[in-house]
DNA sequence: TAAATTATTTAGGTTACTCTAACATAGGTG
DNA sequence: CACCTATGTTAGAGTAACCTAAATAATTTA
């Protein structure tokens, strides 16, 4: 994250356009506003800042566009977010609410590596004692 | 953490000042900047806002202690750390470098309910399918 | 199509964190 | 015990976020 010379604020500016993109077509400032929680200034600022760095196309009163860098980015922290999301949920058994918001912020810090190994370890796990693991969900439902 | 009104910059001073103490006994305004490779202004702006807050005894050229509710949040966040790194590296197999600057990361974020789940789904696989496990890590070993 | 509403942008300010440069203190040594 | 060096502190400034209030542009509707 930092290596690219981007902050996790602006990770998230272009997750969240990415993903109201994916969703909506066209989108507006108040539409990043809404998601993130911010005024809409803020979101103006971060667009001319995403802009400047090349990962927005944005001119002002113009529609908002990701750049393919933009786009990379966007979709690989989408990426691990839903991966990880995955993980506390089918193998940890974490209440999906709880999962997002630790998905949301691990996301924009979770090296590579430790997001493939998770991956081939649920993998792992589900192939060779399927059982066991339906077991452990299954007590951590009972508890709650 | 938001929650205690505490930020995670604020964390990871209470973290570093509870485990230079651990380590060394009686510590300076020199060691955690050091540690947390910032330069000492920054350190005695944070220790005046810590003690502010409650967090931190400290006077002016004298010595730096944490109060109770400071060892409290230190000790928690270190426990998760020691936490999360463990499972990364044991469960997962992720080298410890790695490892350590993943959990330095999560155990300011991580819910209660996810550290917890994941220190009962370690002992579970470890008691239920060791021997999977251990062909898990193996493969991963293999692979470097 | 002109007026009213809604959306966006600019201007100006706040907070948390960082830095460098300059100043102050404490402790060890001649 | 005075001085020198280490360490610590203050002052002042920068950056990245955010905000509110005011101004401007775009869109809807009467």
């Amino acid at each position: 994250m930092r290596s690219l010379g981007i902050s996790k604020r602006e990770e998230e500016y272009l997750e969240a356009i990415y993903l109201l993109q994916k969703n909506k077509g066209v989108i507006r400032v108040k539409d990043i506003s809404k998601k993130l929680g911010v005024r809409p200034p803020s979101v103006v600022d971060a667009l001319k800042k995403l802009s400047e760095k090349g990962f927005v196309e944005y001119e002002k009163y113009d529609r908002i566009l990701l750049t393919k860098k933009g786009i990379e980015i966007a979709e690989s922290t989408y990426q691990k977010h839903i991966l990880l999301a995955k993980f506390f949920t089918e193998i940890l058994g974490i209440p999906p609410d709880i999962a997002e918001e630790d998905a949301c912020q691990f996301e924009h810090y979770v090296h590579e590596i430790t997001a493939e190994k998770m991956k081939e370890f649920a993998q792992y796990i589900q192939d060779q004692c399927p059982y066991v693991l339906k077991q452990f969900l299954k007590e951590q439902k009972e508890k709650s």
